[in-house]
DNA sequence: ATGGCATCGCGCCGATGA
């Protein structure tokens, strides 16, 4: 069983690379996020012509997220039931046992940003929802953006990156305490290149100079990190013609 | 090197992203 998550920068833009990406990768679940694409929009025929199904929940130019899978999805759940938002960022469905939560969270900007607010308050709500999750589901995975580069080693340049959004302690704290419910980086559970990364800013040569930051994560459940046997990040996408700045994540169990 | 780039919108610049 294969789980991954693909921030794709406009879903409009980026459906033949999935597509693609799908053929090569014929995954059981990706998480998309960052769609952009209204409901009305959504590519529905072109995905399940690939033998996916799908569950999206999206809004005009910002946020949208979606999860194709190869497996029937039930008890599908559009954004947290316990947090009140106009931001599509959430999307929930149980497959083959797991409960598939993707995740797009906020990017917060600047730590003294009302958008960061809005990131901290959001994650916290995540949390407290995903510890009711954790009662009725054993098998949880949580993929996403998270926007949280956990550790310095997970920043190209953490001297560069003090003061910003993404590494703050504030950040890195929320992120630890949903953690701590019982989850797993299923990256770290293995051992990995030093600078893996999983997002490269368009400018500056961020890709061919691997100045990124790793802020895209599968958290497991801990009966589903027993099972998980590699965590990856996949960077043959980011090195296509006009690529998403993300590259997809793929854990696989047994 | 406070630049660089990509996407979207009733576009020809501004907002947003990370």
């Amino acid at each position: 069983m294969k789980l991954v998550t693909w921030n794709v920068n406009s879903l409009k833009v980026r459906l033949p690379q999935v597509l693609q990406w799908l053929e090569t990768n014929p995954v059981d679940v990706l998480c998309i996020q960052e769609t952009k694409l209204t409901d009305d929009k959504f590519p529905q025929a072109e995905i399940e012509a690939a033998g996916y199904q799908v569950a999206f929940t999206g809004q005009k130019t910002y946020n949208g997220v979606a999860i194709l899978s190869k497996h029937n999805m039930t008890d599908i759940q559009k954004n947290n039931p316990q947090f009140e938002d106009e931001q599509q960022r959430i999307i929930a469905a149980t497959i083959e046992g797991i409960r598939v939560i993707c995740a797009y969270v906020p990017n917060g900007q600047a730590p003294d940003s009302d958008k960061f607010q809005y990131k901290l308050k959001w994650f916290a709500a995540l949390e407290n929802w995903v510890r009711e999750e954790m009662t009725r589901h054993t098998k949880l995975a949580i993929l996403g953006d998270y926007n949280i580069a956990p550790e310095d080693r997970d920043v190209h340049d953490p001297a560069a990156w003090v003061g910003m959004n993404l590494v703050s302690p504030e950040e890195r704290a929320a992120l630890k305490s949903l953690i701590d419910l019982g989850l797993s980086d299923s990256f770290r559970q293995f051992e990995q290149a030093e600078k893996s990364f999983s997002w490269w800013d368009y400018r500056a040569l961020g890709f061919r100079l691997n100045k990124g930051v790793r802020i895209d994560h599968i958290l497991l459940s801990a009966e589903l990190a027993k099972q998980c046997t590699s965590c990856v990040i996949d960077r043959v996408p980011r090195k296509w013609e006009q690529p998403s700045d993300h590259a997809p994540v793929i854990a696989t169990l047994a």
